[in-house]
DNA sequence: TGTGTATATATGTTTTTTCGTATATGGTGG
DNA sequence: CCACCATATACGAAAAAACATATATACACA
């Protein structure tokens, strides 16, 4: 993977908070990513599907539910940039989480 | 500085070419750039502005000739970011850190 | 002041990206 | 098989980014 495309990859809001909160969280499935990003389905759907051709993202189904987690072969400068810009851009990310944190006390999507 | 816009400007190969240049070499002018790069003048120059604009780099003009460096006051998780990216990305650089030391062991354009 | 060089910007066009909406796919349970 | 849910994809439209080319600015030096 090219850099600038790993980049690219990075430089739109809905694939930056779904890399971000699956750094933070493990592995999500798209309709809790929905729920924390406030988008729609198929953009988010979609933003995924492009995560997941350039190599960043790996799925694992279960059920009626697809689970989206990082790459663990990442190479190791890509997963120390995803690691700085998680660590330096907790603000950004917080409104995600916290309504990623609501939706799992109660009741959740894929339950 | 957004996450986003930050990785909206190394997402094009003129401007991470620019941004690891000059994390590898510190300072340079913009016809360095040009002949390292091999893009055309305007092209080039107009990327620069971009990444000057954002606050990455910043300027400092010597007679006709206008060098550029990375802001030191970056955020540290850019930072970070860029190092990481010059490191694991060598092979992607190194066309154009030979042109740059070919134009420099000649007459350069800034001398 | 006038010429030459380095760099910047403006303009119109083309390419790329993103989007909303509609629809398809794939699995579950009746 | 059918109805339902989660997810994915297709498609045309809209927005954004990048481009080539021409021109402007800023400085140096005669």
């Amino acid at each position: 993977m090219s850099p600038v495309s790993f980049f690219k990859c990075l430089a739109d809001d809905t694939r930056l908070h779904c890399v971000l909160l699956l750094q933070h969280k493990g592995e999500l499935c798209v309709c809790d990513l929905v729920d924390a990003i406030g988008e729609s389905q198929p953009k988010v759907s979609r933003h995924l599907a492009q995560l997941r051709e350039c190599g960043i993202l790996l799925t694992r189904r279960e059920g009626q539910w697809m689970y989206y987690r990082l790459n663990p072969q990442l190479p190791a400068w890509a997963a120390a940039v995803i690691g700085q810009a998680a660590e330096g851009n907790s603000v950004y990310l917080k409104p995600a989480l916290v309504r990623l944190g609501k939706s799992e006390s109660q009741a959740s999507c894929c339950d």
